[in-house]
RNA sequence: GCGCGAGUGGCGGAAUGGCAGACGCGCCACACUUAGGAUGUGGUGUCCAACGGACGUGGGGGUUCAAGUCCCCCCUCGCGCACCA
C-alpha cells in the first residue's frame, strides 16, 4: 500500500561510497586511535550482538488476552503502526526508514515505561508494481516477492527496529489473504439499512421481505417473485455487487482501475497510460453508502486538519436543492430538466439552464428549428438548426482531451432553441448545452444564476444572456457576487437573508412539487476488479447459469494457481475498444471447478479478477493484532484490547482505533479512505468494538536530497559535486542544484546500509530523529551525520575509558547543580518522547551529557549516569543496551524502568531573574526561590545597573512574574 | 481561484506571550600531533568609536509592561483541490 514512497527508491543497489570508506578504514587502523573508542565497526559489533539477543530472547513479543499468542496484558498498553511498505525491488534509501525509526522510539519509550507495546511491520506485497517488476525480470512475482521481502528484513534489520518479528506477514500468503477474502464475503452478504443507519446481514433483508416487513422498492410481491428474481433484487442490495457501469479502462495496463487510481488529467496513475471511460459489467463496492459517516466520523479523529480537509474534499458532500424546470408550452408532454443547485436562494435570478452536453435529454429538447431573430452567438457560430449546431458542438468537445478542457475555460455552448419555465417566477428561459457543466457530477445540468456565479457570469457576459441581482451588498458589472447579503427582485423571498432563504425556496418547491432539498457527493462506488494476475482471487463461483455464489468460509482460501503466464494482457494504450481479458481465465483448470455448495457436487466456474492492491492493506493492522489465529481474522477480545474504544482515556466520543498510525500524506484519500469504509462494515456486523481503524495519524515529512545536473541536462553523483563561492561542479564543469526527492534516477539516492557501515545503526537513528520535527520535509546532509556519532562518541567515553575499556564511573554523589539538570532533562525528556519530539529529546541527551563531560572529568556519577543512558535507549537502543550492561546490569533495559522526574529538584533554590528596562534586559539579579513579588521587585530597584538608568526617579510600573523575570517601565 | 501549511544565523533547526538563535553541521583559534578529513577545549547573528552599545525572527500596521509567538493587511514559497453548480 506504500509503493509510491518505496517505489520512489527502487532500482539498483546504489554501492557504497568508497571516499567514506577510507575514513573508517583509517579510523580503525590508525595506531594512535584508543583501542576501546566507539567507532563504526565497534558499533557494527554491538548492533549485530544485541539485535540477536533480543530476536533470542523474544524482547520485543508482546502478549495478547487471547489465542494463539495469548499471556499476561496489563492494562497500559499501545498499537503504534507504521503504514505497510510495499517491498520494492533493489533496496531503500535512507528516506524510508524515517517514519520506522520514529514509531520505534515512541514503542520503545512507552515500553520502557511499563506500557504492552504492539509495533511490528508486514509487507503489502500483492499489485501492480510487484507484477510489473516480476514482467520485467522475467521471473514468477512470488520469487521476486520474496527475495525483496528478504532483502528489505535485512536492509531493515540492521536499523535495530523493535518488531514483534511473530506478527509480521505478508499479503500473499495465503493464510492472510484466506481472510481477506473472507471480509469480502461479509461485506458481500451484507446491505445497508438506511433507516438505521449501518450494514446488516443479508439475510435479515430477506428475512424482512419474506415475513412482508419490508415492502419491494418496484411494487411486487415477495412471494410473487421466482427464485431467480428473489436473488436478483437481493443481490441489487448487496454491499459489493456486479454492476454494468461506466467504469475507467485502461488497455496500456490492460485492466479497470478505480477512480482513485486515475489522474487528474486522465491517464493512469501507476504508467501513466491515456483512461476511457467504458461501461462494463464489472465489482463495484458500495463505499458510498457510508458517505456520510465517513464525514461526519472524521470530527472524532485526531488526524492532521489537512488529511481531514482532504477525505472531506474528496467525498464532496454539498448540501442544496433538485429543482424541476418545466420545457416550454407543452409542458404536460415533455421531460423536465432537474438540476441541482447549492444556492436555491439565487432561484429567481435563474436566467438559463445549462445541460452537459452529454445530457440524456439533448436529444429530446433539441429544437426542430431556431425561434425568430435568435442571437448568432448561441447557435455555434450560425448552424443552420439546433441539431447541427448541438453536433457540432459535440464533436467539437470529443476533439479535445481533459486536459485541454481543463486548461482552456473560456465559456463555450450551444443553445438547443428550447426554453424552459423558471419554476418561482414562471419565466420562460433558455436551454443550453457548455462543456462547463460536467454530466457526472449532481444531476447533469445546472441551473444559471449569472449574478452570483462566477462562472455562469462569464457565460451571460460571452452569451449576452441577462444578468439579475438577486442578492444585495455586491457589485455585478464586472464580476458575479457571491458574497452574503439579503434577497431582492426575489417575490417572496425579499428581505429575507440567504440562509432563510434557502429554507424559505426549498419548502415551497417542495410543497408545489417543483423540487426538493437534497445532498450531493463527489464521491463515487470503488471499482472493486482487476484484471490482473498478481492479486487475491474472488471467493465467487458461477454456476451453469452464470449465476454468482459466494463459496463458504470452509472453502477459503481460494488460493491463487501457479501459473507461466502471469503477464496481463495489455493493448494498445490507445486502443479504447478493447475489453479486459483476465490472465486468470487461461489456468482452466484452477477455473472450472466441482463444487458442492450444499445442494450436491456440481460443476462451477470461478471468478477470474484479482482484488485490487487496497484490499490487503484495508484491514491488515486488525491482522498483526492476532496474526496467528487459524479460527478467525482478529478474535474481538484481541481487538477490544487493542484498539477498542477507551473513553476513560480519549473521551466520550472516542472511536477507537490504533493509538498512533505513522505514514506520508499521500494515502491522504486511497488506502485511508477504503480502510475506515471496511472498517465500518466491520463494525457494522459487529466484528469489531472500533468505530474507526485509526484514532490517531501523523504524517511524517520526507527527507529531501539536492540532485545535480550537468549542461546537458544529465544527473550527476550527487556525492561526487563540490561546492565553490556558492557555485557547484562535478568534474571539473559547474552543474545547476536542484532540491526534491531523493531518487536512484536523480543519483543522490543515499543507502541505509551505507550509513550503517560508516557510523551504525545508533548514529543513523539519532541522526534522522534530530533532523528536525517528525512532520516536516528535511534535507538530507551526509556531513551533518558526525555529529551523532560524535555525540555516541561521548557518551560512551563518559561510561567507559576508552583506552582500558573499563567502566569510568564513580559513586560520588553528584552536584545540586547535577541533579537539577538531571531532572529537568528527565522531565523535558519525557515530555518530548511523548509529543514525538525526539529533535528536542536528543539535544537535550546532547546537553546533560556535555555536562557530565565538563564537570566530572574523572568520572562521572552512576546515579546520573545511569538515567542518561536510560533515556538515550529508544534513541540509540543498542549503545544503551552495551553501556547498561557493562554498568553491571543483568537485564535489558527494553522494558525500562525509564526514568521519572522528582519534582524537589525542579525547583532551584535561587532563580535568576533578568530585569528589562522597558522590555530590554538590562541586568540580571539572583534572588531566593520563595522571595515574593515585593522582594523580587526591591532587589530588581536596588540593583546598580538599574540604578543608574533611574537616574534617581521613581519607576512608573514594575512588573514582577514570579520565576520568569522583572520588567521596569519608566 | 479555494483549502492547508511554512518563512528565524552560512546550513539543519530551538524557543507554555517573558533572556531569540537550544542542539548539531560548518567556520575560527588553541591543545595533542610527523600529520589530521581523528579527538578534545574555547569562540562563532549583524553592525559600531567594541569588558560597551545599536539593530535583529519575510514586509507594514496593531494589542501588550513585554510579540518569532496574538490580531489586521501585504509579499514569497510548498502541498492539496480545482468549471463539483
Amino acid at each position: 500500500m506504500v509503493p509510491d514512497t518505496l517505489y520512489a527508491g527502487i532500482g539498483t543497489f546504489y554501492p557504497v561510497q568508497t571516499n567514506r570508506l577510507r575514513f573508517t578504514v583509517r579510523n580503525a587502523d590508525a595506531a594512535e586511535t584508543p583501542q576501546h573508542r566507539y567507532s563504526a565497526e565497534l558499533a557494527g559489533r554491538i548492533e549485530r550482538r544485541w539485535q540477536e539477543q533480543w530476536l533470542e530472547r523474544g524482547t520485543f513479543h508482546a502478549p495478547n488476552p487471547v489465542g494463539p499468542l495469548q499471556g499476561d496484558v496489563p492494562t497500559d498498553k499501545l498499537f503504534v503502526l507504521d503504514m505497510f511498505p510495499y517491498p520494492s525491488g533493489a533496496g531503500l534509501h535512507v528516506g524510508h526508514p524515517l517514519g520506522y525509526i520514529a514509531t520505534d522510539v515512541f514503542a520503545r519509550f512507552h515500553r520502557m515505561h511499563g506500557h504492552n507495546v504492539l509495533h511490528t511491520l508486514g509487507y503489502d506485497a500483492f499489485g501492480l508494481p510487484a507484477e510489473q517488476y516480476a514482467v520485467q525480470t522475467g521471473t514468477h512475482p512470488r520469487i521476486t516477492t520474496e527475495s525483496n521481502i528478504a532483502n528489505m528484513k535485512r536492509q531493515l534489520g540492521r536499523l535495530g527496529l523493535g518488531h514483534d518479528e511473530r506478527r509480521s506477514f505478508s499479503t500473499t500468503d495465503p493464510e492472510y489473504y484466506h481472510w481477506t477474502q473472507w471480509i469480502f464475503l461479509q461485506i458481500y452478504n451484507a446491505w445497508y439499512d438506511t433507516d438505521l443507519e449501518r450494514a446488516r446481514p443479508i439475510a435479515e433483508l430477506e428475512a424482512e421481505f419474506a415475513a412482508g416487513a419490508r415492502a419491494l422498492p418496484d411494487g411486487r410481491t415477495w412471494e410473487s417473485l421466482p427464485a431467480t428474481d428473489r436473488s436478483a433484487v437481493i443481490d441489487s442490495y448487496r454491499l459489493v455487487q456486479q454492476t454494468n457501469s461506466l467504469v475507467n479502462w485502461c488497455p496500456g495496463l490492460g485492466t479497470v482501475l478505480a477512480n482513485e487510481e486515475v489522474t487528474a488529467d486522465g491517464r493512469s496513475e501507476r504508467g501513466n497510460f491515456p483512461v476511457f471511460r467504458k461501461h462494463l459489467h464489472q465489482w463495484m463496492m458500495r463505499i458510498t453508502a457510508y458517505s456520510d459517516r465517513l464525514v461526519d466520523d472524521l470530527d472524532d479523529l485526531d488526524w492532521p486538519e489537512k488529511v481531514k480537509a482532504m477525505q472531506r474534499n474528496w467525498i464532496g458532500r454539498s448540501r442544496g436543492a433538485q429543482v424541476r424546470f418545466g420545457i416550454g408550452q407543452d409542458a404536460a408532454t415533455r421531460s423536465a430538466i432537474e438540476v441541482f443547485t447549492t444556492r436555491p436562494d439565487t432561484l429567481f435570478g435563474a436566467t438559463y439552464v445549462v445541460l452537459a452536453p452529454e445530457h440524456e435529454l439533448v436529444d429530446e429538447l433539441t429544437a426542430g428549428q431556431w425561434p425568430d431573430q435568435v442571437d448568432a452567438r448561441w447557435t455555434n457560430g450560425g448552424a443552420a438548426t439546433p441539431l447541427a449546431a448541438v453536433e457540432a458542438y459535440r464533436k467539437s468537445i470529443a476533439a479535445k482531451s481533459d486536459l485541454e478542457r481543463q486548461e482552456n475555460k473560456e465559456k463555450t455552448g450551444v443553445f438547443l432553441g428550447t426554453y424552459a419555465v423558471n419554476p418561482v417566477n414562471g419565466h420562460q428561459v433558455p436551454v443550453f448545452i457548455a462543456d462547463y457543466v460536467l454530466s457526472g457530477y449532481g444531476t447533469g445540468a445546472i441551473m444559471a444564476v449569472p449574478g452570483h456565479d462566477q462562472r455562469d457570469w462569464e457565460f451571460a457576459t460571452t452569451f449576452g444572456l441577462d444578468i439579475v441581482e438577486v442578492i444585495s451588498g455586491g457589485d455585478i458589472t464586472e464580476s458575479a457576487f457571491n458574497g452574503d447579503g439579503l434577497l431582492v427582485n426575489s417575490g417572496f423571498l425579499d428581505g429575507l437573508s440567504v440562509d432563510d432563504a434557502k429554507v424559505a425556496v426549498i419548502a415551497k418547491l417542495d410543497a408545489e412539487g417543483h423540487g426538493k432539498g437534497t445532498i450531493q457527493y463527489k464521491l463515487r462506488d470503488w471499482l472493486f476488479a482487476r484484471q490482473r494476475y498478481w492479486g487475491e482471487p474472488f471467493p465467487i463461483v458461477y454456476d451453469e447459469n452464470d449465476a454468482p455464489h459466494a463459496l463458504p468460509e470452509s472453502m477459503l482460501p481460494v488460493e491463487l494457481p501457479e501459473v507461466k503466464e502471469f503477464a496481463p494482457v495489455s493493448f494498445d494504450p490507445d486502443d479504447s475498444d478493447s475489453e479486459p481479458s483476465p490472465p486468470l481465465a487461461k489456468a482452466t483448470e484452477w477455473v472450472h471447478v466441482e463444487l458442492d455448495l450444499g445442494d450436491g457436487p456440481k460443476q462451477y466456474r470461478r471468478d477470474t479478477n484479482v482484488m485490487p492492491q487496497w484490499a490487503g492493506s484495508s484491514w491488515y493492522q486488525l491482522r498483526y493484532i492476532d496474526p496467528t489465529n487459524p479460527d478467525t481474522f482478529c478474535a474481538k477480545e484481541n481487538e477490544q484490547y487493542w484498539v477498542g474504544p477507551r473513553p476513560e482515556l480519549h473521551g466520550p466520543k472516542d472511536p477507537g482505533g490504533v493509538d498512533l498510525y505513522v505514514g506520508g500524506v499521500e494515502h491522504a484519500v486511497l488506502h485511508l479512505l477504503y480502510a475506515r469504509f471496511w472498517h465500518k462494515v466491520l463494525f457494522d456486523l459487529g466484528h469489531v468494538t472500533s468505530r474507526e481503524p485509526f484514532r490517531r495519524l501523523f504524517n511524517q515529512g520526507y527527507i529531501q536530497a539536492f540532485a545535480y545536473t550537468d549542461a546537458r541536462g544529465v544527473y550527476v553523483p550527487a556525492d561526487e559535486v563540490t561546492e565553490s563561492d556558492g557555485k557547484f561542479y562535478f568534474d571539473g564543469a559547474e552543474v545547476s542544484q536542484e532540491y526534491g526527492k531523493m531518487g536512484k534516477s536523480l543519483k543522490n539516492a543515499v543507502a541505509p546500509d551505507e550509513i550503517c557501515d560508516n557510523y551504525g545503526a545508533d548514529t543513523l537513528r539519532m541522526y534522522e530523529m534530530s533532523m528536525g520535527p517528525l512532520d516536516a520535509s528535511r534535507p538530507w546532509a551526509t556531513k551533518d551525520v558526525i555529529g551523532a556519532h560524535r555525540f555516541l562518541q561521548r557518551v560512551w567515553r563518559v561510561v567507559l575509558d576508552e583506552e582500558t575499556g573499563l567502566v569510568r564511573v564513580t559513586d560520588d554523589a553528584p552536584s545540586d547543580e547535577t541533579l537539577r539538570l538531571l531532572h529537568k532533562t528527565i522531565d523535558g525528556v519525557n515530555a518530548d518522547y511523548t509529543a514525538l519530539r525526539d529533535n528536542t529529546a536528543g539535544a537535550k541527551l546532547i546537553e546533560l551529557n556535555n555536562h557530565l563531560t565538563k564537570a566530572y572529568p574523572n568520572g562521572a556519577p552512576r546515579s546520573v549516569v545511569e538515567p542518561l543512558v536510560l533515556m538515550l535507549a529508544p534513541l540509540a537502543p543498542h549503545i544503551a543496551e552495551e553501556l547498561w550492561e557493562r554498568l553491571g546490569k543483568s537485564t535489558s533495559l527494553a522494558h525500562g524502568p525509564f526514568p521519572t522526574a522528582d519534582p524537589k529538584y525542579l525547583v532551584e533554590d535561587t532563580v535568576d531573574y533578568p530585569i528589562q528596562v522597558n522590555g530590554k534586559v538590562r541586568s540580571r539579579i539572583t534572588v531566593a526561590a520563595d522571595a515574593d513579588n515585593a522582594a523580587v521587585e526591591a532587589a530588581a530597584l536596588a540593583d546598580e545597573k538599574i540604578v543608574a538608568l533611574l537616574d534617581g526617579k521613581p519607576p512608573r510600573k514594575v512588573i514582577v512574574i514570579p520565576g520568569r523575570m522583572v520588567n521596569v517601565v519608566l
